[in-house]
DNA sequence: TTTAAAGTTTACTTTTATACTCAAGAGCCT
DNA sequence: AGGCTCTTGAGTATAAAAGTAAACTTTAAA
């Protein structure tokens, strides 16, 4: 079970927006992977995928750029991990054979609660510099 | 974050193995396979794996076979998850950019509360008929 | 109204991991 | 001895992730 890049960076660019929310400047594109030292051919992928999800809004032309269209503390995590990488504990199950069921059972119980979990982090969590303030559960 | 077929089929083949534990003979792969529709040849790999977790013990030959080396009971669900599919919760981490080592800091603590919450898990909760027994966090 | 600065969209390539398949070898029992 | 069963290591195919590239559209300011 890894993270993928993908949602590493689209953590990392939201936290950086996040930072900067209320700006009246819109973020460039490369200016955010610049900072995020992402590959901003990439990086356009990620930040359509998260506009598409509405996380970000965005505006072409001069003067155009990202921001968030939320407060960070309205976009959770599970959100995020949606937006980029489908559902976040993905049962691949087979649910075959004698204990197929079972198997399934369980873990999908254990995704039930990871999703749980992360559904209590949120954006300023992302943005935060000490731990303090995170959700222990 | 996907489950690989692997862990399934390793979760699947040890639940087999732990219906039979305490019995004279020895499962044969053949039988495995068939009983948990998993491909004989792939499943010959995972086996060994188990093995070198020391998992599960095995003899060759006539009257050779697979069976558990210790109780169900005594066999955690984060054991067996790295015995096929390494850490957890991998957390492929650049830790680059500004936001790098924030986002490290919040996923690391998800993994820590996932490995918590997988570590209650043992295979006789892979084996039981009715979810009673399993536990909840 | 032209132009340059942005984002948008789509297609392609490369790399890596998963999920297998196969076959020769080694131990064990009768 | 001889067959049964695990052991080991190499090889392959498919798919997904990660990254690259370029033509296209919109916008604002000169």
């Amino acid at each position: 079970m890894k993270l993928s890049h993908k949602l590493e960076y689209a953590c990392r660019v939201l936290a950086q927006l996040g930072r900067s929310h209320g700006q009246e400047k819109m973020a460039h594109i490369d200016t955010l992977a610049e900072a995020e030292k992402i590959p901003a051919n990439y990086l356009v992928q990620i930040l359509n995928e998260l506009r598409n999800a509405g996380m970000i809004s965005s505006k072409r032309g001069k003067q155009g750029g990202y921001a968030l269209s939320r407060r960070p503390d309205q976009i959770r995590l599970d959100e995020i991990v949606r937006a980029v990488d489908g559902e976040l504990l993905e049962l691949n199950l087979e649910n075959d054979g004698a204990s197929g069921p079972r198997v399934a059972e369980v873990w999908t119980k254990i995704g039930a609660n990871l999703e749980k979990e992360i559904k209590h982090y949120t954006l300023d969590d992302l943005i935060a510099d000490d731990a303090a303030q995170m959700y222990y559960i």
